[in-house]
DNA sequence: GAAAATCCTATCAATTCGATAGGATTTATA
DNA sequence: TATAAATCCTATCGAATTGATAGGATTTTC
């Protein structure tokens, strides 16, 4: 699952995809407000993202966050290894991250590992196309359909 | 990350695949020393392995466990379920285990719900197609596979 | 009845996680 | 140029989880 800080990380810079979309940054109180983050916990959350080149910020009055990459560059597989460490489930197949198991004779020939290094492929495919632009663009999409349902079944009463 | 305790018990469960071919049961301290598991934290995985229907065991002299279910019945995810808990990466989109996210106003219109829940899918799919038989059968064909490169590699030298 | 196996509950130490505290630093602007 | 308002940064905390162990109860074979 993820933590709850990858969860925060990916609302606040969908929140800031959208809302400052002209580059204007954004106060970390706002942010926290609108999306039920604690405040102190996500200005941590901020600093990091900032560090890793996402975000950039402005101190001082009148200052906040604002992206540094485009929503198109931004995507849940990069905040993911930031915050959580490896996408995959065993360290013998992470790309980043690779760490040899212990007990395991042959990596080589291990059928585990095969199979996880199928499902961590198929993962970081997913995770590397959801980028910022990418869920706004589903959420929109997705509030598109529900209207056109909520209209067909008016129409039927 | 798998836990360690979800990592050993597939080590188990494929070793008893394995080895307990006509139902003999195997005892705990052979598996722990054949797969480097501690002998006290195994039992409890057993334990566990057995109340969930997958292993069935034999006390007293002679006895220790063996697969309840056939190595085809045997999947990832539902080891994986029992141990580490959802396979799905955010509560909202898990299968067992369904949880509301609290800050989500719309869980219907959200696109990062969106994106987890096909990453769910994917993954709920191959782990459930990684059986102890298919495992057993990677790591067959992988074995075959480096055994012809090493012959042609000798022919060419 | 003794040996040898699983069964079961309780507990422990270390780590991780979510969160907070408190002040240092920077910047806009009145 | 002083002050208000923002980020920056390090330290710390409590609770939960994780990996592992202890110790004895129970069952079965011979």
């Amino acid at each position: 699952m993820l933590s709850r800080k990858t969860k925060y990380a990916i609302n606040a810079l969908v929140y800031l995809a959208r809302e400052s979309k002209n580059g204007e940054p954004v106060q970390i109180s706002r942010i926290a407000e609108s999306e039920n983050i604690p405040r102190k916990f996500l200005e941590a959350i901020l600093l990091e993202l900032r560090h890793a080149g996402m975000l950039n910020s402005r101190k001082g009055k009148s200052g906040g966050y604002y992206l540094q990459q485009t929503p198109e560059e931004i995507n849940i597989a990069d905040v993911m290894r930031l915050f959580d460490g490896p996408i995959a489930l065993l360290p013998c197949v992470a790309y980043k991250y690779y760490e040899r198991c212990d007990e395991c004779i042959d990596e080589e020939t291990c059928g585990i590992r095969s199979v996880f290094s199928d499902v961590r492929s198929e993962t970081v495919k997913a995770l590397k196309l959801a980028t910022l632009a990418e869920i706004i663009k589903r959420s929109e999409s997705l509030k598109k359909e529900i209207g056109m349902q909520k209209k067909a079944l008016k129409k039927k009463k």
